[in-house]
This record gives structure tokens, sequence and C-alpha cells, in this order.
DNA sequence: CGGAGAACCTGCCTGC
DNA sequence: TGCAGGCAGGTTCTCC
């Protein structure tokens, strides 16, 4: 479900109320859900009762906490997740797998409940290591201070590039691992080696900003076209960011559980049979990739 | 090794 | 009303 806006609202609406928080409690109610924590069940509760929430961490979709342990818990919504901040005692959600219970030195007890439909999404205790170029590990909304854990990256994270709205993120090096990839554009997006926090949705719109057909090959874009490409995927992160997310129904919503409004703004996704707002042109849905591309023929041609 | 497809899951909506 | 089929925002594994 949540591509790099939902998982950063989700991030920053974590960030006040875990900070500093001890965690007290740890309920798993579907092992399913620690698909990435090895090895399952007990050491992942042991490994999180009693320790101290330090920050709230984003790198492209994936999202962390760091302990005051050499360990971070990581979350990854998958497709359907959501974590739901409550107050104790709240009646459980519905398909509510894991439930964390904090102590925050001056909000008190909270409830911070993980919410998952399909399960493709995991919580998992996780160690932290080095930062391949001594770089923040990622977005935290935290300046860089001397702290440990800000130039650490939990282990099953670091393969994951960095993402386009990072500060650290390299256009150059983009570039070049673009050039050369044997695949077509939007497989390049959708790779989170070469870039994060792109999925579906957000392929398809800064593809049609960009005018380039998802099928155009990654390698043979000119550096021009390159960068309008990268310039329209930050654009639109931003501006989706901005509007608290893209949600088609309750399946994605912040830790209040409120929806975004991105999805007023789309021009492209789940737009097929509808005109083209540049040119009239009918937008046409492609199954691609096990999933949908949506594009304006007459625009975004293959070249 | 890189690239493409399958696998992992459940729930909801549509059409018969 | 019931049910089969299609669809869903992602990542990782396996096979070529």
């Amino acid at each position: 479900m949540p591509e790099l806006p939902e998982v950063e609202v989700v991030r920053s609406g974590l960030q006040p109320a875990v900070t500093d928080a001890a965690l007290t409690g740890v309920e798993v109610f579907d092992v399913r859900s620690l698909r990435r924590h090895a090895p399952r069940g007990g050491a992942f509760i042991d490994q999180l009762i009693g320790r101290r929430i330090l920050a709230a961490v984003r790198r492209g979709k994936f999202l962390w906490l760091p302990l005051d342990s050499d360990r971070a818990l990581v979350i990854h919504l998958g497709m359907s997740g959501q974590v739901l901040l409550r107050a104790p005692g709240a009646t459980d959600d519905r398909l509510l797998r894991i439930r964390l219970t904090l102590e925050h030195p001056t909000h008190g007890e909270l409830w911070v409940n993980f919410v998952d439909q399909r399960i493709f999404g995991s919580m998992a205790v996780d160690t932290m290591v080095a930062t391949s170029d001594g770089l923040p590990g990622g977005y935290s909304g935290i300046a860089p201070v001397d702290a440990a854990w800000q130039h650490r990256i939990p282990s099953q994270v670091a393969h994951i590039a960095r993402d386009p709205i990072d500060p650290s993120f390299s256009s150059n090096a983009f570039f070049a691992a673009l050039s050369r990839k044997n695949t077509g554009i939007k497989r390049a997006l959708l790779d989170q080696n070469l870039i994060s926090g792109i999925g579906n949705i957000y392929a398809d719109e800064a593809l049609f900003a960009a005018r380039i057909h998802y099928e155009q090959p990654a390698a043979s874009l000119s550096r021009t076209k390159a960068t309008t490409l990268l310039t329209a995927v930050r654009t639109i992160l931003e501006r989706a960011l901005a509007e608290g997310g893209t949600s088609f129904d309750a399946q994605y919503v912040n830790v209040n559980g409120q929806s975004g409004y991105f999805a007023h703004s789309l021009e492209a996704y789940g737009r097929q049979g509808t005109p083209c707002s540049r040119c009239g042109t009918l937008i046409v849905r492609e199954q691609f990739m096990n999933r949908g591309s949506h594009f304006c023929p007459r625009c975004q041609r293959l070249r």
C-alpha cells in the first residue's frame, strides 16, 4: 500500500509519541507478522521489553525505531500495514497483528497497534550496522548530532538505496545506475536497490509528468530526460507528502486513523478510460509486473 | 551475474 | 443471497 509519502506520514506521526518512550509490553497475535524477524517468537519480545526508543527513522518505505541497545525495531508496512496509536484499553482494531505498550516520560502510557490485512508487512528486531558511506542511515526529523544510531542502519535495510528526498541521495549515482540497467524505466524506478520509496502509484504519476512510456529502456534516457524524471519524482512525492499521502479507502491512514488527500491529484494511476489532462486522449491501463500500468498513449510514446 | 516471473497473503468489490 | 474471479499501495525468492 504505502509508498514513501505514506510511510513518512506514519514516521512523522510516530516520532513525538515514541521518542524517549520505554517499551513495557509486546503482544504478538500473529507470528506471520514476524516474517523478517529471525528467529521467530520469544526473542522478539525479549529484545524489546525494557528498552527505550531513541527516534523514528525512515529510508524509502522502511521504518525503524533505534533502541538503547545495538538493535532497532524495523517496521515495514508491506501492501496493507498500518501503525495506529491508541489509548490503553481501546477496543482491538480488526486485523491487529502486534501491539506494543509504551511508557512515555511526559505522555504516559500508549498503545502502538500494528494492523495488517495481507501480512506482507512485518515487524522485526534487527542489529544495526554502519552505513556504507558513513552518512545518516535515513531521515529522522532530527538534525545530525553525535548519536551512534544516526550513522547506522538495520542490517536488513542496508541494501536499500537512498530515497530521492534524502539529502545524501546522489543524482549522479542514480543516473549512472540507470544507464547500466538493461530493463524498462518503470522496472528501474520500482527497483529499491537503485532508488527507494517509489511504488506503483508514484512511478505511474512521475512517468506521466515526465512524458515517458513505462517500457522505455532505462539506459536510453538522455541525461536531460533522466533529470526531468527525477525532478518529477521529487515534486510528486513532496506534493503527496504535503497532502498526507494517497488514500483510496480506509487501507491507508496515518497513526491517528486519518486518510490522505493526494488521490484527488492523481493524473494517471487509476484513471484509465478518462481523458488525459494535457491532451484529452483516454488514459490506458496495461498489465505489467502483475499490476496495472496507467499512461497516456499520446503523451507517453515509446521511442 | 542480471532480469523476469512467481510466491507470499487476506479482504473487498464486481458480475453472474 | 451466494460465489467465483479479479484486484490491491511490496519485497524476496527462484529460475533462466
